[in-house]
DNA sequence: ATTGGCACTCCCCGCTGCTGAGTGCCAGAC
DNA sequence: GTCTGGCACTCAGCAGCGGGGAGTGCCAAT
């Protein structure tokens, strides 16, 4: 029994149950695929397979389907990453062809994860740029009535967050001297640094303030601290829902529990931020079980870092049933990756 | 055939339908609320209904099942909007309590919205506050380097809208004092302006402006421009999207047109645009067929606008199967309405 | 207007038997 | 040793069948 065959057997399998949602037998297998041996050769190499745990029969005398083991065996065995067919790579371009234009970030994300998820036909997901790597840009205060102001965090992946501050009313007033006086600070406090480094920073131009400034100061800075955070928590967009309902999803019955982690959104980002890439194929794929989360025993994701640079700032991917046609997905998400790493580098 | 008893019958139907979710006969129904006669009585009574078009029978010999027409007689003769029970009130209080405390806008619509989807099982959506009838409260222009800005846009409901500018390379270089100047003449142009009127004021910016600064100014205009345009777009959030999957949903079958839909956020807003809040109760119900969206026909709406002082800026709502439950989803609405107005007064 | 009775209709459920795809094993060929 | 054809066996899925039950419409009586 040669090894190399057992392989293709398993990878004609894989090919089969994926493109047609049944247990494949040996006979089937000959037919679609030029084995060049008989179903009998066939049975033993299954027999084989399914002693490795990489195929099991639903009940017996039936068909075999992949395990999350024989999943994850075809996908390591993958020999390269399909290119993307031309109308493929249309369809990327005209679905981002137009964002490229616009320089506004939610755009950006909003029309790549919808691409990605009409492109591969699964649940797409996309995390923000993670602001614990970016940094501050520019830091604004904006004077609304003596008593409120808004602080606008800008970072260098364009990413604002605003946060209302309102002076209690016991405190004095705060003038636009002050105003622009702690825009200055604020900034040479920040600019540049990364979101805990300048929180720390912060500090300094706390207990700098003149004291009957002191009050003030002090809720400004609780707000950008505040508005720092919440740039470490991770935000993420999401397309392609209606993928999961689709006749050919292949989660028959239980939607709810995916449908409930993909929206409890910590769930998937805790995911992607464990998954690191495979330097050779730039993505990395979770099978199944190899997922921790029980909502998503039969589900698989594959995602891929990208970002501005060399630098790796956030993650993308696309989430489906272990039963998913992975090169696709795998050709896909690497695409959509590189693409919008090009459109942020700009 | 007393013609208030009728009325009783439908409400029954509706009330066993809902929470059966089987064909109600004209035995059970006796059986389940004390109608003081007998079962015959009722299925004249249930003959008269199915004549107005109000019940139907999936099939000879089996029970009725409220039409569209007949939820709407339903929800138009509910005697009043039934308050939030005790732990109804105690759930929207936990959910929204912490918010409150929150300024920042999207935080409270994430919460407000979970908060509703939970209340009332269905899936729910808000509305950003509409910036067409929001006015401008600041524009700010950040230089972040020789010939690059960003212009953010900061409105009286919160939002905030954000443009990166880049000057071409062909025009001079925007110094400190053009920015000082820009910025000032921007927010003249434009601060307690509405959306529309602010567009039109800019021009007086741009046909004033020197000549050698024309190429810097009228690139900032474009882009705070291009804002003020977005913020007229509009926007929503959205959660509870596992409900429609739930067991007790009602979507029995074809979830991936209303998934579809959904997601298609356009056609949701468009829905809720045209929807008017009754007068009595404050809120506003879409049953089946009275959605125009082809893929929404045994899906209605529940909502309601809500608003800062006694003005209207956007709505909220849930989304189900025709057949839910409206004396819950109303409730829920509502309260949730008043609870977001309150909290925006602030 | 209401009611009990009655004949009728079908959905649903469980049972049965069949078919066909698929398996494992074995003995023989290369 | 590896492959192959043959053979007996297993079992899910499907169609056909029949009874039970819930529900209906109609009618005559109160």
């Amino acid at each position: 029994m040669t090894e190399p065959r057992r392989l293709a057997v398993l990878r004609a399998i894989v090919e089969d149950y994926v493109a047609t949602r049944e247990p494949v037998g040996s006979k089937a297998l000959v037919e679609r695929h030029a084995l060049g041996v008989s179903p009998a050769t066939i049975r033993n190499d299954m027999a084989a397979l399914e002693e490795e745990g990489l195929i099991a029969q639903p009940h017996t005398s039936a068909g075999r389907v992949p395990t999350d083991k024989g999943y994850r065996a075809f996908v390591d065995g993958l020999p390269a990453v399909r290119p993307l067919s031309p109308p493929e790579r249309r369809a990327i371009e005209r679905l981002l062809g137009d964002g490229a234009r616009s320089l506004d970030l939610d755009d950006v994300l909003e029309r790549t994860v919808r691409a990605l998820a009409q492109l591969t036909q699964q649940v797409a997901v996309i995390q923000y740029p993670s602001l614990a790597r970016a940094r501050v840009r520019h830091v604004e205060l904006v004077p609304l009535a003596p008593r409120r102001l808004v602080v606008v965090l800008i970072t260098d992946t364009g990413r604002v967050e605003q946060r209302s501050v309102e002076v209690a009313p016991e405190l004095p007033e705060v003038g636009p001297e002050l105003v622009t006086e702690l825009r200055g600070r604020l900034n040479a406090a920040t600019a540049g640094r990364r979101s805990d480094e300048a929180v720390a920073a912060l500090d300094a131009v706390l207990t700098s303030a003149r004291p009957e400034d002191a009050g003030a100061v002090s809720s400004v800075v609780a707000a950008l601290c505040s508005a720092l955070a919440a740039t470490r928590e991770e935000r993420m967009v999401l397309a392609g829902t209606a993928n999961l309902v689709r006749e050919a999803s292949g989660f028959a019955t239980s939607l709810a529990p995916v449908l409930e982690a993909i929206e409890e959104q910590v769930v998937v980002l805790r995911l992607l931020a464990e998954m690191a890439d495979d330097p050779a194929s730039g993505v990395s794929v979770r099978i199944g079980s190899e997922i921790v989360h029980s909502g998503l025993s039969d589900a698989a994701v594959v995602s891929s870092g990208y970002g501005s640079g060399g630098e790796v700032v956030a993650r993308l991917g696309v989430l489906g049933p272990t039963r998913m046609d992975y090169p696709t997905s795998i050709a896909g998400v690497r695409a959509v990756a590189r693409y919008l790493s090009k459109v942020l580098a700009r």
